[in-house]
DNA sequence: ATCTGCGTGTCAGGTTCCTGACACGCACTC
DNA sequence: GAGTGCGTGTCAGGAACCTGACACGCAGAT
């Protein structure tokens, strides 16, 4: 075998990109049978939550931008498990809202997602998941004060 | 402002997709000057600590497939900063090797990154560091107990 | 009322990555 | 020595995502 010594996998960004990855894989595993992708099964998720979204804040929360969002949804859309109002709340932003089986599919996926969840947080100690959800939380506003509330002022050199 | 009662970025693996995507721009943003992608910069790096890898074996370290891999190796060879020997060492595999152009490259967008990597793991309790990456590896392995040092006889099913 | 700024929906093009498939070389079995 | 299994390099096709650009609607300033 190899023996590492010098210690590339330490690294705090590999070891989140591993974690990421192996999350995905799993994910995209399960989600499969259903003929969903994470990235639609993240929308579908965020719109049950948050029903009347508009596809560019449902953009937002899924990390994507509105553009990929937008092929995305009409995928789903298409599916029968969106739809979107045609009367827009505000400027043009058209409220989204899961169908009956949109929701019904969710719920499949959910539990499936909820499964791989636990097992991947049942390998930690559970008193330590609180800190690791606010130790991730730092790290992303470290890296990008925007969506928080910080004006930041004096962006580091 | 809104106050999200239900709480649905408390996922963990929502905690881990936010921090990812900030810690991706962040390095983006960084590389770009240098035109290098982070995945490309993945190579160089892992290429770096361990010389005479295959690329494939690359491919699994910086969790890729082998044709993306090969494709984005090209694009570092086209431009100097990697070769390949032609002798393969065992079977068909090719072992790569940085150029001196691409050890120097290399250096320039190492520092970058580590700034980068610093600003984001400065965001947390020095002490707590070691016990995340511990916490993030417990997680990937839970999911993929594969590329570890198993040799996971008979296929995964 | 007109203008400007911002957010939004949408179309077009390009890049990156993936799945599928094939040919080749080594190790092992018979 | 032929056959089998595994890992590897490579080509082809497609899916997913992104950047760039444009048109439209609301809110506030002029």
């Amino acid at each position: 075998m190899n023996r590492p010594r010098v210690d590339v996998t330490r690294s705090v960004g590999i070891a989140l990109k591993r974690s990421v990855s192996a999350l995905r894989t799993a994910m995209d595993d399960v989600l499969r049978p259903l003929d969903l992708s994470v990235s639609q099964y993240a929308c579908l998720e965020q719109l049950s939550q948050r029903p009347g979204l508009s596809a560019a804040a449902l953009a937002r929360l899924t990390f994507v931008t509105r553009q990929s969002a937008h092929t995305l949804l009409q995928g789903l859309e298409d599916r029968g498990l969106l739809e979107h109002s045609t009367t827009p709340t505000s400027g043009r932003a058209l409220p989204l809202q899961l169908t009956p089986a949109g929701t019904e599919l969710l719920q499949t996926a959910s539990s499936a997602v909820a499964e791989v969840e636990s097992r991947m947080v049942a390998a930690i100690d559970a008193r330590r998941v609180e800190q690791l959800l606010a130790d991730l939380d730092a790290f992303a506003s470290a890296l990008d004060p925007g969506p928080i509330d910080q004006e930041g002022s004096g962006a580091g050199a």
